[in-house]
DNA sequence: TCTGGGGTCCTAGGACCC
DNA sequence: TCTGGGGTCCTAGGACCC
């Protein structure tokens, strides 16, 4: 049996850890630049305001309702989900984490009987240790216990924890739940659905096993399958990341090169750490930079280079060189280009790397040069020594090509912020 | 005017091999 | 003039997730 623990409105939540006066008030989480809503509270929700909706578009409900809105803070977002996952993996000897706010917890250790007390109390225990309220869907499929976790979430009676372990249960589970709301069922797959008269869970699972593969091919059959209770999606470990990728819009259009070049800049360094904490290294590198595609009326233009590296690397040094290269290359003036980013793909363990025989750097002489930068910015902060084409730290609160109006304190992860907080 | 960011997996089709 | 069949690997693009 799996038990699938879910934190409600998670980074709102977050935010009224260290806020308790929003505490039944309606309160959203924006994206970057303080675009969309990304994360909404319960009475937010009920005023009918969608997820992924621009804030533009709702200026005039969060004036009318009084909704206090927060810039994305995922340092503090990272942080507290260290700690609601580190009081989740106590519960159990193999626990594996699905997302920032998700987690299955293996539960075959507890008797049937004893299952959804037990993860009642796990709810109980998370909120006491976090502030954080979560839901739990105990089934023995990952997707009936995401099924589950969705009751547990809507209805007050099931004390946070909702448990789908009879064949009775599973049917009556699923035919209350809309097709389209079944983890793995996209937009695609529940047009065809509807399409074909299928509009709930239970209308889906009892047809044949052939028509699930024939309308939605493997992933769908998958669905098909744990939804009539045969387990078959396994997360794996995934310990290292197969593409790192780090992208921004900005708040306003970037024309010039030089500004283009230092997040650019930014993005290998943040990447190439990353890389180096996994111990691996990458043979491709993407860059690119694309205008607007909600805007007609100006300049568009793409610029897109998958470059291949002769050897796998992590250096940033190395990478911030080829991306800036093919940059300029296609850089063109005058187009107002609205986001940026890199994506290192064709990751492989460091130890695996071939040398080149034509190599005409000095490897171990770039990794001794990493290794000591890397120790000198963990120990004396993040921005102790950058490359040169970087944005400097100090202007980023001011000349900062992003826009982050309502950012919370780093609650958790300042010095200075934690010590006001226990004052 | 203002519209996020970071991932994984699957599939079809092309290149290439014998 | 006649021009197969079976396989692997790679890649781009799509679908989906939070």
């Amino acid at each position: 049996m799996y038990a699938l623990a879910d934190c409600n409105n998670f980074f709102v939540s977050c935010e009224r850890v260290f806020r308790p006066d929003l505490w039944n008030k309606p309160v959203v989480v924006l994206s970057g630049n303080d675009g969309c809503v990304v994360s909404r509270s319960n009475e937010v929700k009920a005023l009918g305001i969608p997820m992924g909706v621009p804030l533009y578009q709702i200026r005039d409900k969060v004036e009318k309702y009084g909704i206090t809105c927060f810039s994305s803070n995922f340092s503090l977002y990272g942080d507290m989900s260290d700690r609601v996952m580190s009081l989740l993996r106590k519960h159990t000897t193999r626990f594996e984490q699905y997302s920032i706010d998700e987690g299955y917890i293996h539960i075959d250790h507890i008797s049937p009987e004893r299952q959804k007390t037990y993860c009642e109390q796990i709810v109980r225990e998370i909120y006491q240790g976090t502030g954080i309220p979560i839901s739990m869907g105990i089934a023995p499929t990952k997707t009936l216990a995401k099924v589950a976790s969705k009751y547990a979430k809507k209805h007050k009676g099931y004390h946070g924890a909702c448990l789908i372990d009879t064949e009775e249960r599973r049917r009556k589970a699923l035919e209350m739940f809309a097709v389209g709301d079944v983890w793995g069922v996209g937009r695609q797959a529940r047009t065809k659905l509807h399409a074909a008269g299928i509009t709930t869970a239970l209308q889906f699972a009892d047809r044949r096993e052939e028509f699930a593969r024939n309308l939605l091919h493997k992933p769908g059959l998958l669905t098909w399958r744990e939804l009539n209770g045969i387990d078959c999606i396994d997360l794996g470990e995934m310990a290292q990341k197969q593409s790192i990728t780090r992208s921004r819009t900005f708040a306003s259009a970037v024309t010039e090169l030089a500004v283009l070049e230092q997040q650019i800049t930014d993005f290998c360094s943040s990447c190439a750490r990353h890389l180096r904490a996994q111990q691996s290294v990458c043979r491709q590198l993407t860059v690119y930079a694309v205008t607007s595609r909600f805007r007609t009326d100006s300049v568009s233009h793409t610029i897109w280079a998958d470059i291949s590296l002769p050897v796998a690397t992590s250096n940033t040094g190395e990478l911030i060189e080829y991306a800036l290269r093919a940059l300029r290359e296609q850089f063109q003036a005058g187009a107002p280009y609205k986001r940026a980013g890199i994506i290192l793909t064709h990751i492989l363990p460091a130890a695996h790397a071939l040398p080149d025989l034509f190599d005409t750097r000095d490897r171990q002489k770039d990794e001794r040069l990493q290794l000591t930068l890397d120790r000198m910015n963990d120990r004396f902060g993040k921005y102790t020594i950058q490359y040169a084409t970087a944005t400097m730290p100090a202007a980023n609160a001011d000349a900062s090509v992003y826009k982050r109006e309502h950012c919370s304190p780093l609650y958790t992860t300042d010095i200075r912020q934690i010590l006001q907080v226990c004052v």
